[in-house]
DNA sequence: CTGAAAGCGCTTACAG
DNA sequence: CTGAAAGCGCTTACAG
């Protein structure tokens, strides 16, 4: 094991000074084209690795963004944090990840263990609870910060929020369930007080009072064994229901599961929209209708968004709302 | 956008000199406690952020370990990826993460980028293709390279390979088939020459061949929508298939579906087993069988070697196998 | 226990 | 176009 070669062993070998060698590295148009193609054979010769922690030392930027997500098993965020990286790494940065699995205590740790490893910019889609250990540390640091899918932190001056348009979609599907001449259509999962149910649900309470009907939500865990519970809850205990909107996908999956088990016909019996438009909607048998909020879009505009602010120096809007398309099914259509 | 204060702000604020501070920062017992209790105040005080790249430039070990993976989406690796972070990281190490979606040229760069980022260790479940340009890299970086659930590098006295026993997990599976009375066994999915495919196979040959039946490969990439295709299929080119060894579990969940659009019944008419044990297979419907590699622990596992490997200096065995166990369900037992 | 000095691998003005 | 020197924020012997 010998040590890594330096740019003074590539100035040696090339018979140039190491600052020729370090603007050779950063492509500067100083160089002659000639001692350039020496002292990139000297590199390869030597097998050569850029520090990029020894350069960050003396300029800014690091090149490193970091990721914070609260439940990256889910594939909602699986395809967020997934599509942001490989947009940020054909940027030319590297992304450094953690899953906090909720747990705000674990949160604060890893953006400190980021601050510490001089990420340039975090991207937080943040745990519920006491976050303020978090967004003290970032302030201390003083570093780019992005709030995305869920808003934690209220000061959006300083920390910029960005989120689909939950309303609207939720909005549109149960207008789609009440065209359908659904009459008694409950939203199922998730919890009030929480800022993504509440806004999920302000578009369904909306179209349900534009209609003259009463809400009925039962609320949950936002995943597949809730919604495969609720199935037989909502046959016995709420029979007159007829539609569905389901906080998310997971949730609407596990409802079909829990109907085919009690051999309810969905689409017809019991119509059925879920929020998030993952991968498996497509394949689920019915197919799910679900409000899409086309997340690698979202995530590569977020991408975008954080490298700009980096760059230019001015932060985003305070608040941004990307457009969601609800994508019709069989599980409300009823047309197998 | 005051700049970040330093150790030399620090030890100005607590009145002492910066070494003080860095051993502070080490806790080391060299310092006075009352020194120690004023050094940290002033670094509270302060608002401090410790700078690892620039202690890393001294000394060896930067705490980011770099994670590599052909299919991130894929929530047998989700599952993994997440696993491994979560104890890295309560190790006290980051994680850089990249996805190559399969592609060996773009996982040539990242992995170029990682290094660049100074990782004290790779993990690698490689893209398939031409890989020496990854592999040529690292060796030159010299950096500890773990090589996991794909063997895409022959040389494991260098990089070290670690798998599930893919092979005991489908003979098992087969077996069982067998023991329920399957004459006419599929496996679908995968591709024959690939590594993963090969040594999912080898079980469920020597299966058959000990019972004297001839194999059948329904060859097909590894997710839900080639399943869901080969539904058909099987029924009208193959009726007499009356169970199904699947590559992976997506398949078997899209063959799953499948079968339910036909209206095939799944357990009697056909019974399936897949691969990987994720999540989703408790609550697909039926409830699927399948082949878990545990791959949690697994990937905590994996961690903990890297982490020694770097630590003790000397590398893990060549190659290291896990068990694996059945899972069984209503998918292939019938019982609902 | 604490301080002064050198050095990690780069970049950045500044000369030439 | 190229080189010599200082400095980024730490750690590490070495004195005291």
């Amino acid at each position: 094991m010998d040590k890594r070669p330096t740019i003074i062993d590539v100035a040696r070998a090339a018979g140039v000074s190491k600052s020729t060698v370090s603007l050779v590295l950063q492509n500067s148009a100083l160089v002659r084209t000639e001692t350039r193609e020496d002292v990139r054979k000297a590199m390869v010769a030597l097998g050569y690795v850029y520090n990029r922690s020894a350069a960050n030392l003396r300029s800014a930027d690091a090149g490193l963004i970091g990721l914070v997500i609260n439940d990256l098993r889910n594939p909602f965020f699986t395809e967020f944090a997934t599509s942001l990286q490989m947009e940020l790494s054909a940027q030319g940065y590297a992304t450094v990840i953690a899953n906090t699995d909720e747990d705000s205590a674990l949160q604060a740790q890893v953006v400190g263990a980021m601050l510490e490893h001089g990420v340039s910019a975090l991207v937080l889609s943040s745990a519920y609870g006491d976050v303020s250990a978090t967004f003290d540390a970032i302030a201390r640091a003083n570093v780019p910060t992005l709030q995305v899918l869920r808003r934690a932190e209220p000061d959006r001056d300083r920390f910029p929020f960005a989120v689909p348009d939950y309303t609207a979609g939720s909005r549109m599907a149960t207008e789609h369930l009440l065209a359908l001449k659904a009459r008694r259509v409950a939203f199922v999962g998730g919890f009030s007080g929480r800022e993504v149910t509440d806004s999920r649900m302000s578009g369904y309470l909306s179209a349900l009072a534009g209609a003259g009907l009463q809400p009925l939500h039962l609320p949950g865990r936002p995943d597949r064994d809730f919604g495969r519970e609720i199935a037989g809850r909502l046959a016995r205990e709420h029979p007159d229901v007829d539609a569905a909107l389901c906080f998310n996908d997971l949730v609407a999956l596990g409802l079909l599961t829990g109907c085919a088990e009690l051999g309810r016909k969905v689409g017809s019996d019991l119509r059925i929209v879920g929020f998030d438009d993952i991968a498996d909607c497509r394949q689920s048998w019915p197919a799910l209708s679900s409000v899409s909020c086309d997340i690698a879009t979202f995530a590569r505009l977020m991408a975008r968004t954080v490298l700009h602010w980096l760059k230019d120096g001015t932060p985003p809007p305070r608040e941004t709302v990307t457009p969601v398309t609800l994508i019709l099914r069989a599980s409300s259509e009823g047309v197998w």
